[in-house]
DNA sequence: GATGAATGAGCGTTCATTCAT
DNA sequence: AATGAATGAACGCTCATTCAT
């Protein structure tokens, strides 16, 4: 984590050092990224970045706890008002914030991007190891919940589809971002995908789809 | 792609330089992928490899293409009798022949985890696409198929239902062997997720589940 | 030398200063040795240390300086009844408070084993000179005497011996306390040098022996 | 240790590189010491060095290495007739051409000077400890030896005695070729030095004297 | 075609010193 | 006088690629 010479920091400065080291990471990959680019777009000393965080790993789990925090702060209405709504409202409204935060924050967005990936090398299965099983537990906690208020189908296995969750959840950024395959509105996407995850895609015999 | 002068190689050097790439890229990411340690495994000249290469990124793109073809190989039988099966059926006959091949072959396993990451840099969104593209087409092929079979609910988004499938498919390997949170043999993973895409994880009411 | 406002400090600032250095400087050696380490442990400000030192080699010099003025009062009894004693009993009382006082200030001594090093750079040439200087000088005026007393012979090369004994004195710490070779008390290694340095190692014809 | 690659060199780029090592280790201290400079001077790429060397410290413990055979060999003939000469002779020898060695090699000898330093830093005491060790080995064996012929006095401390031996061998060039106090020609001062050894410094009683 | 040495731009990092407040 | 952030030259080292034989 930076230390303290980078918290105080005049805001607008600290401001220049996380946009500058955003864009770099969202241009390029954790290997490629360069503390000379990201020191000359912030506009600081080569030493200084060096008196704000112990070294380039440093600044990259920084920059993304802060993409976490903002990502989480964005999903804060709807978790915190996760009682009142149905498993699958909830699952909704979870997709949309996401795409939402997507859309509106690009770069970080494109850093989340790459970062569910290079699940090699010991630096990320740290960081994204953590990432991934928070998802993993909110989603098999949710589940749960779901099975209990007898919405969601008990016989599945919590933890897998958990894990289909958190993957799918993952990809839809970069289906809607990446693969422009699809003509239709980013609501439409979700629904349809939850009408997937709620009855699969075998066909309904007719006196089934009735009723 | 390589120069002809790789190819006119005697089989058993040839072998031994893309054993030694698959090692490396096994191993390292591609851009922790090391050239010299790839010559010295394949106990050829560095000067040599440039002669059978035009650059790394050649020999990356090469033996991306090569893992792809034997997976395809692999799933020969499936695909040849593609008509002989219902859609469901073939749905897991792919995921187990996908199991048995990254159980078989861990070292390719391991390339293809990292390469669905790093979406970033063009060298990937090139090499990626299309994997990504061949395996949404296919899928959306096999939909097509299902629904006229009557098989599969024709109120679904094909694109996006292939796409789900090839993200599931991806994960899959990742899934049973990196998080070994689930203690159960992959063939029940494989049922029980399949059980998840026919019928979907809302609970069905009694009159339905009869029949 | 460090500047008046070094001088001006409160006593105990001005100790923690010192403190510091001595810590740091018997850590590691000049060049290795790291101001931000000693202006953290001495918790003063990075800006202070240099308006209390013109740079880092002052400060050393400084400690040095320091470090022999302790060590010269150490000796301050011996010097002082000088008259008092005979040449070898005076080269045995030097020698002894000498282990004591490295003995007793573990730091200093590991400073100065590190600093009769380090011939090179001319920052050193400039201490060490002088600090060799001095004890060449008083060897050789404690030989005249030890000549002028008939104590000792009067055919030796003063400064050649002023050198040996200056060379000997400084290895003396170094052996006692990195080489761990000889499992004797400090006072018998004494006698024993003194013992070779008195008499040589040529052996003497019975004859000479006994009187 | 070199890499075959350096080994493989011609012998005039070999020279160029050891001589650039030699003429920067003899100029600056390890620490100081700059690869820069170094590949500058032999006018080879900075990637070469690093393809004939592991590392700075490789090249250093190589010269290091080169030195101390330099030396050894140039000792050569002195060590091969160890028999045929008496204690004090061999020790003269000894002494004689170290300095003989110390004089047409001024930079070798340099290197040395600094090397008999820094006893800090695991580098040195890994280098050094060697070399010291063996010079300690050398001399208790000759002294045994000596005490056997009846030359050396057998109440000395073979291990404290053979110390002191290498501590003067070691200061002698230093001595010489630094502090230009003494204005008479070397012979002389080993001579003199010599006196000192067999003797010591205790003004003999006449009727010792005479004999 | 094979070899392996040569190349050099580039990287992350350090640290004594200066500067602005 | 005190502070601590700012500075930037310099360092050791890497490695994909080229070159000469």
């Amino acid at each position: 984590m930076p230390k303290s010479t980078f918290y105080n920091l005049p805001e607008k400065k600290k401001q220049r050092v996380i946009d500058a080291a955003i864009d770099e990471f969202a241009t390029y990959n954790y290997y490629k990224a360069n503390v000379t680019r990201i020191v000359d777009r912030a506009n600081i000393a080569k030493g200084s970045f060096y008196q704000y965080f112990d070294d380039k790993k440093d600044l990259f789990k920084y920059i993304i706890e802060l993409m976490s925090q903002e990502k989480l702060e964005y999903l804060g209405d709807v978790l915190k008002n996760k009682d009142n709504f149905s498993f699958f409202q909830l699952l909704e409204k979870l997709y949309i914030s996401g795409i939402n935060f997507a859309r509106e924050n690009p770069r970080l967005q494109a850093i989340g991007g790459k970062l569910y990936n290079n699940i090699d090398s010991p630096i990320f299965t740290e960081i994204i190891g953590t990432q991934k099983t928070k998802s993993n537990e909110f989603f098999q906690m949710l589940l749960k919940k779901g099975i209990e208020q007898r919405e969601v189908d008990e016989n599945i296995n919590i933890k897998l589809v958990a894990h289909m969750l958190t993957t799918i959840n993952i990809s839809l950024g970069e289906f809607i971002y990446e693969d422009n395959q699809i003509d239709m509105d980013d609501m439409q996407i979700i629904r349809e995908m939850l009408y997937v995850i709620e009855n699969g895609i075998a066909k309904r015999r007719k006196e089934y789809v009735t009723t």
